[in-house]
DNA sequence: AGCCAGGCTACCG
DNA sequence: CGGTAGCATGGC
């Protein structure tokens, strides 16, 4: 039996913010990259990377700052797969910067990188996602969610304030991520449309914190 | 002028 | 295990 307050939220939010058209993109020149009410990104396996490359540099970074660093990695044409490795290290820490924590994304940007072109067609496991170094559960859940397609429920701090605003968790400041996760998803379809939006309407909310 | 932003690692007890 | 300093920049 499903408890329906975690569905009844998720219209909630859905009426007050509407459709977010999660993960932006910047092929997409209408909207600033969002898609509302179209699931069908990532097309191609660049945009697909750079979702991924998005989910890393916007770790506890405004959306704001890792829009610049997305352009300047355009702009030295290092935002492609293909010549990510082959940009040298100065040019892509400058293109960076704005998204923080430089030396240390560029380190992560260049361990996934390995790991994605390794790949061939298959979509890793959680698991060998969170074996990458500066891939954590929240990263590797919205790469498995938005990149992939696959219905994992991602979690990140406002999920958390949510849950305890809302009195949804018994001692919600104690739950783990996992158990978070497991909360929505055991009362949830497994429905990667219906997570991609979810997830976007906590942090719609987050920022704004009307609910 | 602080505090926060779509976290993670390393290291501590 | 759980708790926390350090990581860096820009917006408000």
């Amino acid at each position: 039996m499903k408890n329906k307050h975690i569905l009844d939220l998720y219209f909630t939010l859905h009426k007050e913010y509407g459709s977010q058209g999660w993960w932006p993109l910047s092929s997409i020149k209408t909207n600033n990259g969002y898609h509302p009410n179209n699931y069908k990104y990532p097309v191609t396996n660049q945009e697909r990377f750079e979702i991924c490359v998005g989910a890393i540099l916007t770790q506890n970074t405004s959306w704001k700052n890792v829009e610049k660093a997305i352009t300047n990695l355009k702009e030295i044409n290092a935002l492609n797969m293909l010549y990510f490795l082959d940009t040298p290290e100065a040019k892509i820490k400058q293109a960076i910067r704005p998204a923080g924590y430089f030396n240390q994304k560029y380190k992560k940007l260049v361990e996934f990188t390995k790991f994605f072109l390794s790949l061939k067609k298959r979509t890793p496991t959680r698991k060998e996602f969170l074996d990458i170094w500066g891939i954590g559960p929240e990263t590797a859940d919205s790469i498995l969610l938005y990149a992939y397609k696959e219905p994992i429920f991602v979690v990140d701090a406002y999920t958390k304030k949510l849950l305890l605003k809302n009195k949804m968790i018994p001692q919600a400041e104690k739950a783990s991520y996992e158990d978070i996760q497991k909360l929505f998803m055991d009362n949830l379809e497994r429905d990667y449309k219906l997570y991609q939006e979810y997830h976007a309407l906590i942090v719609a909310n987050g920022k704004v914190k009307k609910i």
